[in-house]
DNA sequence: TATTGTTATACTCTATAACTATA
DNA sequence: TATAGTTATAGAGTATAACAATA
C-alpha cells in the first residue's frame, strides 16, 4: 500500500478533485492497523528485494528456520508453528526436498510422520538468507533507532493478544 | 504466522524434536520484521472477523475511504495511493459499482477517465466498516496502551523508508 | 476412531502485457 | 506517442474436503 507516499498528514484538504495532486488518507493515516499494514508491506517488499538476488523466495525464510532450530519436527507441528494448515505446507516442503535443502525421514516410532531436517545445501542456504534478514535489519534499526526493544514488545503484544 | 504461541522467548532448547512440544522460534523471535509480519497478520485477522460480521471484505475499507476523502479522484490515482496496479483494482470497483456503492461518472474534460465518487449507499457501508475499525482500533488501545503516540511514529518511519 | 501427509480443487490478491479509446 | 481503463492470463499463497496409510 502506497509506494506514493502522498499528502499522509490528515490535514483536511477540502476534498479536492484529487486528479493528480495529493491524494487526502484522512483518518486512514492516524489507524494503527492500517499504519501496521503500510509498515509491513514495506518491510516485505525489502525483505522479498534482497531474497530474490539470492534467487530464494522470501517465504523460505521462516521455513528453514524453524527446521534448523527444531530438527526431527513433523510437518504439522511446523505448519502450526507457522500457522498455516498442513496441506499449504506440502508444496514449500516439495520444492525445499526437490533442491535438496530439506530432508524427509520416516521414522519406525510413528510410520505416517516425516522428521524434517536440513541438507548441508540447507544449512547454506540457510546462512545465506539469515545474512539478507540481518542486513534488513540493520536497515531497520537504522530507522528504528533506540525505541527498537519497546516497539518489539509492542509487537509482541499485538501478535499474542 | 504462529498461532499456537509456543516458546517464543528465544531460550536455546537444546534443539529438540519438537514433535509435539514446544517449537523453538530462535532468533526468528528476536527480529523486526518477523514480528511486524506476525503483529499485521494478528490485526488484520480481528479486522477481517468484524468486517465479516457485517458483511464486507475488510479490503473494501480503505478503497473506500480514500473515494470518500478525495471524491472525483481517478482509477489510475487510486490505485497509485493504494500502492497496486491499476489492473488490481479494476475488479474491486467493478464490484463495487456492481453493489451500488461506488457511482462512476465520465467527464467532459477526459473522456477517457473516471471520476469515483460514494453513493448513499457506499456511505452507510463506509460508516459500519468506520465502526468496526474504530471497535478494532479500541481493542489495539487497550493492548498498546500509552505507547500508542510513539508507536504509530515509528510504524510512520518504516513505510516512509 | 484419530492423525499424518497428499491430492484435488478453488479462492483471493496480485502483476504483466496487450488491447481500446481517447488525448 | 502517451494515458485511462479493461481484458486475458498467470503466479503466489492459502484453505477445505476427501483420501490412504498408520496409529
Amino acid at each position: 500500500m502506497m509506494r506514493k507516499k502522498a499528502s499522509r498528514g490528515g490535514r483536511k484538504a477540502k476534498a479536492g478533485p484529487a486528479i493528480n495532486g495529493a491524494v487526502e488518507f484522512g483518518r486512514l493515516s492516524r489507524w494503527v492497523g492500517f499504519n501496521l499494514r503500510l509498515a509491513q508491506e514495506a518491510t516485505f517488499q525489502a525483505f522479498s528485494r534482497l531474497s530474490r538476488e539470492i534467487g530464494e523466495h522470501p517465504g523460505r525464510f521462516a521455513t528453514l528456520t524453524l527446521i534448523a532450530e527444531n530438527p526431527g519436527i513433523s510437518q504439522t507441528t511446523l505448519s502450526n508453528a507457522s500457522g498455516r494448515d498442513k496441506s499449504s505446507m506440502t508444496p514449500v516442503l516439495e520444492d525445499l526436498v526437490r533442491r535438496g535443502l530439506v530432508q524427509r525421514k520416516k521414522t519406525d516410532k510413528d510410520r505416517r510422520a516425516y522428521r524434517l531436517s536440513l541438507t548441508p545445501a540447507g544449512q547454506r542456504t540457510l546462512a545465506k538468507l539469515t545474512a539478507c534478514a540481518q542486513l534488513h535489519e540493520d536497515n531497520l534499526d537504522r530507522i528504528i533507532g533506540r525505541d527498537r526493544v519497546r516497539f518489539i514488545r509492542v509487537l509482541k503484544r499485538i501478535s499474542g493478544a
